[in-house]
DNA sequence: CTGAAAGCGCTTACAG
DNA sequence: CTGAAAGCGCTTACAG
């Protein structure tokens, strides 16, 4: 391939690049030394420079279409302006606003997000974010971190900012920033109990995940102040999170000898793979069972039938997650924080009174 | 508060924190030069180096739990192992597998990826890439590119290495990896028309994207080629491919005197909105009108009545474009690529024989 | 208010 | 095969 031909001094030939301007670019063309132009530029630094000076830099600055090399920057200053975000799996219909609200507020305060897909594997998790820490990121988001998980420990002993969403740390040792998941699994059986249900299965989120426990308790417990019967009050744990998961926890509990009237999905993942049971079983929602779900993915609403579940405010979440880090990067030795938020119950027509 | 009091040098105090050993903690441990360091650890260096000192510097290197420094790495070299993703919009549905893909093979390759959300103003674009410029990015991956889109003149001056998704540019001056709009929409035609349909909407997308006019152009030449009369062949634009947009598409369909029997969407949100306006008109599918939707994004197969889609193949399409990006950097002169996806009709139960 | 110097942590011609 | 030096593009004490 012509294109690809080396020329005499071994490095590949290739169509002139004007690289971009340095500082020292800047500098030359207005006579001053490059520590001038680096103090006019620096918001910090700037009171520093003669008015003039700074103005004849800012126009150089635009002619020259100057931008900062921001990797050179974060070499002398420790500070890479980069931010790592760890997901469990891209493709959960619940990242993307959670996704996009961390990026929103990250972006806004001149950070940037990496984003690592940590796939099934979760012991690779360490191994990321000890690449994320070689690339320099000034902090991390977790939206992975398991109950008594080992990168709780690495992440405190690397020193770095971290915030953990849509999760806790058994130990409470991070911020964190989550749903409250015992209101949501109240909001949902008092809808149910208020409905007339007296009998109340929950799919439960797998054990080794905070939400997996909280939102269990947060049944059990509403369950029983709702005055259901504890033989009425059925439990069946999900291996994950998935739609596949749900479906045959929901096989579980139908195929029980007294099944319940609903269901409590512990997130609307599960509560699809309970439709499929349903569908599997020739029983019909809501008039043989009723079902609700939890998160309010996107299109829930477009089910057949529309699902009734516990709203949380993920785009939120990802702001405020943001912002804790934020505010853990400019003071490390602040308190660790965790902000609660409020979910919300949205009631469609997947609950109906029981028919008996 | 007492965390936060500032030392006599002006420095926040802050608990001590062993920072990451460099290069030249690994050289001192074995005794060598920093450089003879640098050559083990580097694949392309590395056989210059004597085995056993080699062996010596990989024991340090683990003893130390050394990482080298990427960004300093980079710094040096030119290459910061950052690539830049610009999404028109995280949080729609058909982004996480794109997503997915890209990082699956970039990660592979050793390179992180930085996600932006471009939102709603496009005209942000330019800016945003300009931004990722300035953090060093080896290359980008657009998937926002609108027809005679400014910023495509714009990568191509700054001669860095570019790959579209799902897009293409009118001048196809880059290169892009996309799915087959036309056979995608043959396929939803020939299916429409063998189930004896003779008069046929299209749910057109935005015509400044690539996707809204080539689906375009295959609907109507595929309904023409199935031999419906002109006046049974009838296009609504949607502005921006929404769910809103889409019901708002519906309605005027609907409205029309002689309204069709069936519905093809540009997208799967599109075909959300045809639902809504449906149930809003009092209409059922597939009994009354038929719907095919574009994408098969996640979920439509639990929607009621479960969605006929033209099935894409989106996380290759994200291994696709990452590994276009790759070779790209690797011979910048090659020439510039276009990978065309086979999609794949998948019936479900939106579509019908026509009543009439 | 400004310049000159040092240095962040690497890599890579240059010698030997 | 290895060392010493230079330099990537910045920022920031240090002088003046």
């Amino acid at each position: 391939m012509v294109h690809n031909s080396k020329t005499g001094n071994g490095r590949v030939a290739r169509p002139y690049v004007p690289s971009r301007p340095t500082i020292k670019d800047v500098a030359s063309r207005c006579g001053v030394h490059p520590s001038t132009v680096s103090r006019a530029l620096s918001p910090a630094m700037s009171h520093l420079v003669a008015a003039n000076v700074a103005k004849r830099i800012r126009a150089a600055v635009a002619a020259l279409r100057y931008q900062p090399n921001v990797t050179a920057a974060g070499l002398r200053t420790g500070r890479s302006g980069l931010i790592g975000v760890l997901a469990p799996d891209i493709s959960d219909p619940g990242f993307p606003p959670i996704l996009s609200g961390i990026t929103e507020t990250l972006g806004g305060a001149g950070y940037a997000t990496i984003v690592v897909d940590v796939g099934p594997d979760r012991s690779r998790q360490r191994q990321l974010v000890d690449r994320l820490i070689a690339r320099g990121v000034d902090g991390l988001v977790l939206l992975t971190v398991a109950l008594n998980d080992p990168v709780v420990g690495h992440c405190i002993a690397a020193a770095i900012p971290v915030v953990l969403v849509n999760r806790t740390d058994a130990a409470r040792k991070l911020s964190a920033v989550a749903t409250d998941d015992e209101v949501g699994m109240r909001l949902a059986v008092e809808h149910l109990a208020g409905l007339g249900h007296v009998s109340i299965g929950h799919i439960a989120g797998p054990p080794h995940v905070s939400t997996g426990v909280l939102r269990r308790a947060g049944f059990e417990a509403s369950a029983a102040r709702a005055g259901l019967k504890p033989n009425n009050i059925m439990v069946e744990t999900a291996g994950a999170y998935t739609r596949e998961e749900g479906r045959l926890a929901a096989l579980r509990l139908l195929d029980r000898k007294r099944a319940p009237t609903a269901i409590v999905a512990a997130n609307d993942l599960l509560a699809l793979g309970i439709y499929d049971a349903l569908r599997e079983r020739g029983l019909h929602c809501p008039a043989d069972i009723s079902v609700v779900g939890h998160n309010d993915m996107p299109y829930v609403d477009m089910l057949s039938p529309p699902l009734t579940t516990v709203r949380i405010a993920q785009r939120q979440m990802g702001n405020q997650a943001a912002r804790l880090l934020l505010d853990e990067i400019a003071d490390p030795a602040a308190h660790r924080e965790r902000v609660v938020l409020e979910p919300k119950l949205i009631v469609r027509a997947s609950t109906a009174r029981p028919k008996r």
